[in-house]
DNA sequence: CGAGGGATTGACAGTAATCAAGGGATGTGG
DNA sequence: CCACATCCCTTGATTACTGTCAATCCCTCG
């Protein structure tokens, strides 16, 4: 069952005004006097990597906030395969669709080790019924969502399966110091829609040509302007 | 040089009150004071098959709301291809990240006659601002566009060729008649993700096995159950 | 040390892209 | 009214890529 450390339960007015990530987050633009309106539980939770938060069709009763680490949204196919429509990171909000749906429309996963702001529905639902502030965040969640979407499509899901697993690698990576942490072969593969034995020929093969440097613990030096050069060839 | 035959111009308040499709446009839920809102006209446009709405980076002044026939937003990729993203249909609005970003993110073409309204920004942005009723319909439109997106990975994006053809057809199939009207071989294959010889491959195929019969004009009758078979194949 | 799960590699079959040629409808000009 | 040009669709032959099935390797954990 699941492993909810709850580092802290409060009604909502003193922690989040405060919140260390709050920029990034749902409430940015909140201000003092709104926090009153938040008369339910805003919980911490903190999951690791393989547990799950919620499910297709399962009661929409939380948003969840991304504080740190990575959750992954999967749809499953009939064959029992599963795909990957998105990654959340910090300062994403998983599960979304609470506010328009009474049911969740994925299944959400912990892909690297997560502490999230567990938000009720209503608070959401009550925020945007009293205050406008809550709504240009809102707006901003979506549009997101949809960008990615769209990358997803256009990047990850056309042309020849190098040049998919180089540009998810591109878009994996740290820009600063070139390091990039993957995912297991077979996430990688839903996320691409390939199967793991492709994906893990193409990063062996990035590997032998000098494009990644293995670090160990899935962790890799990426040569960007080399895989840049594979992600637009074919 | 825009076919822009312009049906009818008003400021707002009398036409969109009583407009024939307003129960699934943006301004499904306004009420007849926020009418009073709208000082900037609203265009009825209407634009033939293979005209474009605005192009990816153009600045975002209007949203579009789609009364009839098709829109296809697509990306173009570095190779040159495209890969249409989403396809928008009555009641759908394209250029909605114009209430998020300066420019748009994609090129709007016309897949099939339509007829749209052309609404201002500034328009929405006030209503934004001092209606509340807006708000729901807007959080409603980004989040059919992100369940299309979600959709469009999952169910064309995965597979073989074959299925998710077979897939698209069923999607564009209308369930009563059973009838359905496709597109070019290239913009299905733009959809897809695949060529369009494979695409003329496929249909050709479901052809001379009976899932389609051709009515001529890229008009057929679709067998679904034996589609639907070949959906869930592979 | 052994067991288990993920990653890698090989061999092969099946699928889709590519290159190239022909067919059919539509519209225009003679 | 017919001839022709154009555009799209279709089909064939071939190549290249990716999935499948299976074996082995490697690392971690018990």
């Amino acid at each position: 069952m699941e492993n909810q450390a709850i580092a802290n339960a409060w009604t909502g007015i003193s922690s989040c005004e405060s919140c260390g990530i709050r920029h990034l987050a749902l409430f940015a633009d909140l201000e003092h006097d709104d926090f009153e309106l938040i008369h339910k539980p805003i919980m911490e939770v903190n999951k690791s990597t393989g547990e799950s938060l919620y499910g297709e069709g399962d009661d929409a009763t939380h948003l969840y906030t991304v504080r740190s680490g990575v959750i992954k949204l999967t749809h499953y196919l009939p064959d029992g395969g599963q795909r990957i429509v998105r990654l959340l990171r910090t300062g994403d909000v998983a599960g979304l669709e609470a506010l328009v749906n009474p049911t969740y429309e994925h299944y959400a996963t912990v892909l690297r080790d997560a502490e999230l702001c567990q938000i009720p529905r209503d608070v959401v639902e009550r925020l945007n019924k009293e205050t406008p502030r809550i709504h240009s965040q809102l707006l901003a969640r979506w549009h997101t969502a949809v960008q990615q979407a769209d990358e997803w499509l256009t990047e990850l899901s056309t042309g020849s399966s190098k040049s998919r697993v180089a540009r998810l690698v591109i878009g994996l990576s740290d820009k600063g110091d070139n390091s990039c942490h993957l995912f297991s072969r077979e996430d990688l593969g839903a996320i691409l829609g390939v199967t793991t034995e492709t994906t893990s020929r193409i990063i062996a093969e990035f590997k032998r040509d000098g494009s990644l440097k293995d670090l160990g613990k899935n962790h890799f030096r990426a040569d960007l302007p080399k895989l840049e050069t594979i992600a637009n060839e074919n």
